[in-house]
DNA sequence: CGGCTGTGACCTAGGTCACAGCCGGTGCTCTAGT
């Protein structure tokens, strides 16, 4: 047996004596070593499964502050708060948001100078704010956890473009350690994550996404009357409490009501209520007061609740990434829990449209030939053109992804870099660009109606889609109950699980998974693509490399 | 992309149909006025 090693048993030490954990799971000791020794790390795990745990027990050994890069002040405070109960001065957490004024702002990076306080918790909005990037580097951080990686690929592209320029503001920081942190993440997401923080060589631990707890269960609802009738049913027989997620602010406040009326206690949740409302429902539901949220996708991260019975999706959600997401946060306590898909081919518009249009090329090129005359602001840059910061930030994403948009110097003003693309060319590229994110979001939305018109076992394509090989069928799904899981063990084909394939008009892409006679690979430039293996052997439709990633 | 709502045509009464227009998720931050 090899013998435990010094930082392994620094480590654990740590994690009895601050924190009064008794054991560490493999996964956590290796993502831990690697960042003791100054490696970045990538940690794909369940919430609840001890991902804080990764950052907050090496934090107390490095020597230097740990800044926290987390997306919602709400979480920020439940993170702040679960470390200052500890009552540990070595452990204690502070912050920098909007939430502060300038003086508690001062105070709070005045106690991680002196060593009074180890955890600064902050936005990627707060970092991009060259002053307040100086006066974070100026404490010398030891390392950075980067919460909810996922976000910078979910959101990055226009919703919160400050975290695309994450990986920049943390070599702004010195570029100490960086360790990246989420629940979900498919192999696209993980490589988004790395590129654009810049992981180098990251130490990576992904674990758990098979859950034996939770049965998972989908039916096609031909109407509106019949979607609702199943939820009924549900609500008949299983306990509480539970999340039904829907699609629009308005759904959740019809079908809230509607269920209160139909004698089944429901409240709602979306990003349209007032914060004070949104904080006092998220205590309720914790606190067991509300047994039925009514939500948008706004409702969940970072909800850490052992005992949620079940989560019905009343559509179809957008990508497996998302479905993963939501239904992982019922049976957190391992009791038996349950997960509805209820769906309707007509769900499958919305999304469509939460997908976006192609931008205008015009206004791409007009852009791309502003920033050739010299280093601006951003502020500049939305007085001259007259475009909402929105719209901006997602056209310089563009521009930056085909080279012919960076951000320089102290003050983080957006230029032209030497060599970019004439502005023509780069309108064209970029326009490119955006039409290859489309087609991989189009196709992560056919993955999740593939999952939800399938007939076998429902667990080995939705793991095969986070690249997890399951061995057997899962035995925890209505197919599986039902007796119609095909033994999938074994499926194989023309190429390896896992190695890389040619096809002639898509490009390179990732085989996945083999499910009967048909496999599913990832292009990088169409995203997934179900193929008939009979067809792809007697047409020679892909080619190997004969190379396998890991 | 597709569902929902409102409007007008139809032609002699108010139900039916076609069609245009509108709407739809996720949160940070700063600022002005109470």
């Amino acid at each position: 047996m090899k013998l435990p090693t010094l930082h392994s048993t620094r480590l654990r030490r740590v994690a009895r004596q601050h924190f009064g954990w008794g054991s560490l799971r493999p996964g956590q000791l290796a993502a831990m070593r690697a960042l003791l020794k100054r490696r970045d790390a990538l940690v794909v795990l369940p919430t609840g499964a001890g991902k804080s745990a990764i950052y907050q027990v090496p934090a107390a050994l490095l020597p230097g502050p740990t800044v926290v890069v987390s997306p919602l002040l709400a979480l920020q405070e439940d993170q702040i708060r679960a470390l200052n109960d500890r009552g540990d001065t070595r452990l204690r957490a502070v912050r920098v948001s909007s939430a502060e004024t300038p003086n508690q702002q001062a105070a709070a990076l005045r106690e991680i100078a002196t060593g009074a306080a180890r955890f600064l918790f902050i936005t990627p909005e707060q970092l991009s704010n060259p002053e307040c990037l100086a006066k974070v580097r100026a404490l010398r951080p030891a390392l950075v956890a980067v919460d909810e990686a996922h976000c910078i690929s979910a959101w990055g592209n226009d919703f919160r473009p400050d975290y695309l320029a994450l990986g920049q503001l943390i070599r702004g920081l010195g570029r100490p350690p960086v360790v990246a942190l989420t629940a979900t993440a498919s192999p696209p997401v993980r490589e988004d994550i790395v590129a654009r923080l810049g992981l180098e060589n990251p130490r990576t631990v992904v674990a758990g996404l098979d859950r034996p707890n939770l049965f998972l269960e989908v039916a096609h609802c031909p109407t509106e009357e019949y979607r609702w009738r199943r939820l009924l049913r549900l609500l008949d027989t299983d306990q509480r409490p539970g999340i039904v997620y829907v699609p629009t602010r308005r759904a959740a406040e019809e079908l809230a009501a509607r269920l209160t009326e139909a004698g089944h206690d429901a409240a709602y949740y979306h990003g349209g209520m007032p914060a004070g409302a949104r904080t006092e429902l998220h205590e309720r539901f914790l606190d067991d007061q509300v047994p039925i949220m009514v939500a948008t996708s706004a409702f969940g991260m970072g909800i850490d609740k052992p005992n949620i019975r079940w989560v019905a999706h009343l559509a179809l959600p957008d990508s497996p990434d998302s479905y993963l997401q939501e239904i992982g946060r019922a049976g957190r306590d391992g009791s038996p829990a349950h997960a509805l898909l209820l769906w309707r081919a007509e769900d499958v518009g919305l999304q469509r449209f939460f997908t976006g249009g192609t931008p205008d090329a015009d206004e791409l090129a007009e852009l791309a030939a502003v920033l050739r005359t010299g280093p601006v602001t951003r502020a500049a840059l939305r007085e001259r053109t007259g475009w909402g910061s929105r719209k901006l930030g997602q056209l310089l994403a563009l521009l930056e992804r085909v080279g012919a948009a960076g951000t320089t110097g102290p003050k983080q003003r957006v230029s032209s870099p030497r060599y970019a693309p004439e502005p023509a060319e780069a309108a064209r590229a970029a326009v490119a660009e955006a039409e290859r994110q489309q087609a991989v979001q189009r196709s992560r939305t056919d993955m999740m109606r593939a999952f939800a018109e399938a007939t076998g076992c429902r667990s080995q394509p939705l793991l095969a889609y986070f690249g997890e090989q399951l061995e057997s069928t899962c035995g925890h799904c209505d197919s599986c109950h039902a007796g119609t899981s095909t033994a999938g063990d074994g499926a194989s084909g023309p190429f390896p699980v896992h190695s890389t394939v040619r096809h002639a008009e898509w490009g390179p892409g990732l085989v996945l998974s083999y499910e009967d006679d048909r496999m599913t690979v990832l292009f990088e430039n169409v995203g997934y693509k179900t193929l008939s293996v009979p067809v792809v052997s007697e047409q020679g439709l892909l080619t190997g490399d004969g190379s396998r990633n890991s």
